[in-house]
DNA sequence: GTTCAAATGAAACAATGTTGCAAATATAAC
DNA sequence: GTTATATTTGCAACATTGTTTCATTTGAAC
């Protein structure tokens, strides 16, 4: 992924807290909290802007939130650059174990039927369990 | 609903603070914020006091918590005093036009296949757009 | 290099989450 | 009703996150 040439598509000017941030996304396989990018990124930039990238870097749909509990929220890269990617429901996945968050682009939601005259905008599904490899994990303890 | 029973069922003592909370959310149709209930309530209680009875009622299992954003928790009864209730996921409609929490009773979300591996503790979905009396509003405006 | 809009950093503030500890209170035993 | 005890409350103090304002700095277009 050339970060860089993403920044100029989606109209953002190239900067150092952007570009680190970026990378530090795409770096990792699964979706970072701001006190992880953060720890990755060193102590460089401003917490304000900090925050303000981010927001600016959802607004032009590069990443995404993903809001586990109100203490706890993690973003990541929004590798699909189709736009028909916002009506899909969004499925992620907490585990409770290891605390890392996945994007479950594999899981759908089958179907929900909302009462008469609402209309759905978004749809956000967070699974809290347990993972495969924590389950593992788990399993390979109990059997000692 | 009687409030002082239940507490006493839950084996939680009858305070002041609890009480108040118990009856804002039992007179009230739809789950509310923390804001919401403090000013039904006034100024009475220490936020500590507020923010520690809502723990100690949210883990015997009387309300639970809606996060519909980092920024925007609600909170509602559990009406429902089945156990299994806890199995069934629960389905939330937030209203970005009136900022109104529904717990939808009757939507249910059919069903989603985790990876091999992976177990499902709980699961919350969020569903954001426009509820009944909203969507109506909006086309009269339209209509006119 | 100059210019101008955009982004940053600093200060300041609001809201929320959390702990430790002393004082107050609910409940149970008497 | 009084007393004892464990729970709960209120206060202080602190951490994290979200947000605005404004002066300064920076990116990129010319």
């Amino acid at each position: 992924m050339n970060v860089i040439e993403l920044l100029k598509s989606h109209q953002l000017k190239k900067t150092a807290p952007r570009v680190a941030i970026l990378n530090v996304l795409n770096n990792s396989k699964i979706p970072q909290s701001e006190s992880e990018i953060k720890q990755a990124i060193g102590d460089l930039y401003d917490r304000i802007t900090f925050y303000r990238s981010m927001h600016s870097l959802i607004e032009v749909g590069m990443i995404h939130k993903i809001v586990i509990d109100n203490t706890l929220v993690k973003y990541a890269l929004n590798n699909c650059t189709d736009e028909h990617v916002h009506e899909v429901d969004h499925v992620h996945f907490y585990c409770k174990t290891c605390s890392k968050v996945m994007c479950m682009e594999e899981v759908k939601i089958m179907l929900y039927v909302l009462p008469q005259g609402y209309s759905k905008n978004e749809c956000d599904v967070v699974i809290k369990g347990c993972c495969g490899s924590c389950e593992k994990f788990v399993l390979g303890k109990h059997e000692n």
